[in-house]
DNA sequence: TTAATAATTTAGGATAGACGAAAATTCAAT
DNA sequence: ATTGAATTTTCGTCTATCCTAAATTATTAA
């Protein structure tokens, strides 16, 4: 599918607003919001961003990040060192961050106000995000009481573009006997959200490690009295906050 | 801009209920589904649509409209004779009254559930309905309690894809002494739409004609006991049912 | 009937985004 | 230093959508 919101003929029709709130940020396609989003998150990791990476994780080909890659590089969006990989630039990662809020929030407010389950509603909020304005979200986020959390565990960044990110630790690095609160998983796969909730191993509960089997071998969990045994597969995916250190 | 949700490399992925539920209506571009609606908007007035009040409606350059045309053609959504105007095949209007159903669910949803006035919603519909799955959308209907008009008075396609399209008459055409229910206006001015809300004259209320002055004059009308002076303009906008015949 | 006017289509371009094949670059292991 | 694999870019194409200018067809007026 190609149709989008392109930019029409008539002017941008500027008004006095447009020239308040911080910096104008132009309206950008939802491919371009996607990318941005995808080298924020892969940032994080330290490194600049891959072209490889972000093809794998937006789906496409690599020489098409390529071509993409230049032309955010030509808007200002992103800093391209050929061979070496991507930097958002300060509007680029503006940009991000404002998409990631709208993805949260819509996130939030799909669970909380309209009752959908939180394997359903990734694939909804990677469309929506696109679709919906600022004021939309902001209404949103206010229906459901401000969240600072979507409902993966995601930090939500504020109007304003901040976000905390915290660095917790895998429930897979536990030692026997540690004690830790649930924090976070990633949204994307579906079945492993509805199995984490089958397990209630949900963002805020508690856990303690039981046992761990050698060699890769599952581990012993216990929350609210009841034992699981888990994967090492899945316990990686599990971030967590250990009870003191 | 031009990135969309291009249909990707990967197969369609066809899942059981594809198949099952009526016909699988192909996704479709957000420029073709405004198409769609805007020729179903048109065609209502009985004739086919033409390329100009097409290109009027769209803000678009009638050639583009020629060429689009011919593209919806091929893909069987509608039926096109050279220099005479288009119509929608029945899986073209199938499309248009999903597109229509959304937005105006979307739109009724905005105002009961998030607060919005009915002159913001619908550049917000005009956009999310693209973006809004229908499995969202029949949430957003639940959650309102299954409404059967917009804000703007008007119809709500079913699930199923029907209408019931009331043929009403314009405030313009009533002569004195009639009293008529407000049913209706066109949700597209936002100036006009808080000039009605000002005056009160919104659905469901009702009004007398009290008088009217000759040759495009103001039409005095009563509403609740208060009585209003409307010009002519915008008393035409207005759509009502009177009282008996 | 014809000539002017209005509506529509055709022709030729542009832009955004994506793809595959082939070439170029980097990097790690000899 | 070489070399081979992995990564990344370049190049040539494609599709969808839109635009302007020119040509064509239909309609209306004379
Ligand atoms: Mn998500
Ligand atoms: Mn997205
Ligand atoms: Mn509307
Ligand atoms: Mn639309």
């Amino acid at each position: 599918m190609a149709a989008r919101t392109r930019r029409r003929s008539g002017e941008p029709e500027r008004t006095r607003r447009d020239r308040d709130a911080s910096p104008p940020l132009p309206e950008l396609t939802a491919p371009v919001e996607d990318y941005l989003k995808a080298i924020y998150e892969l940032e994080r990791a330290g490194e600049p961003a891959a072209t490889t990476d972000l093809a794998v994780e937006l789906r496409l080909a690599p020489a098409s990040v390529t071509g993409m890659v230049r032309r955010l590089a030509e808007q200002g969006l992103l800093m391209h060192e050929r061979y070496r990989g991507v930097r958002l630039t300060a509007k680029g990662r503006r940009s991000a961050l404002r998409t990631l809020r709208r993805h949260r929030v819509i996130e939030a407010y799909l669970v909380q106000a309209l009752g959908y389950g939180w394997d359903e509603v990734h694939p909804e909020a990677e469309r929506l995000e696109h679709a919906a304005t600022d004021d939309l979200v902001d209404r949103m986020a206010m229906a459901i009481g401000e969240p600072t959390v979507d409902p993966h565990g995601a930090p939500i960044p504020s109007r304003a573009g901040a976000v905390e990110e915290a660095r917790y630790r895998s429930l897979a690095d536990l030692p026997v006997g540690a004690i830790a609160d649930m924090m976070r998983v990633a949204d994307e796969d579906p079945m492993l959200l509805r199995y984490l909730a089958d397990l209630s191993l949900t963002p805020g509960c508690t856990v303690r490690v039981v046992e761990r089997a050698p060699y890769g071998g599952p581990i012993t969990i216990e929350m609210k009295r009841q034992r699981r045994l888990i994967g090492p597969a899945l316990a990686e995916r599990v971030l967590v906050r250990p009870h003191r250190e």
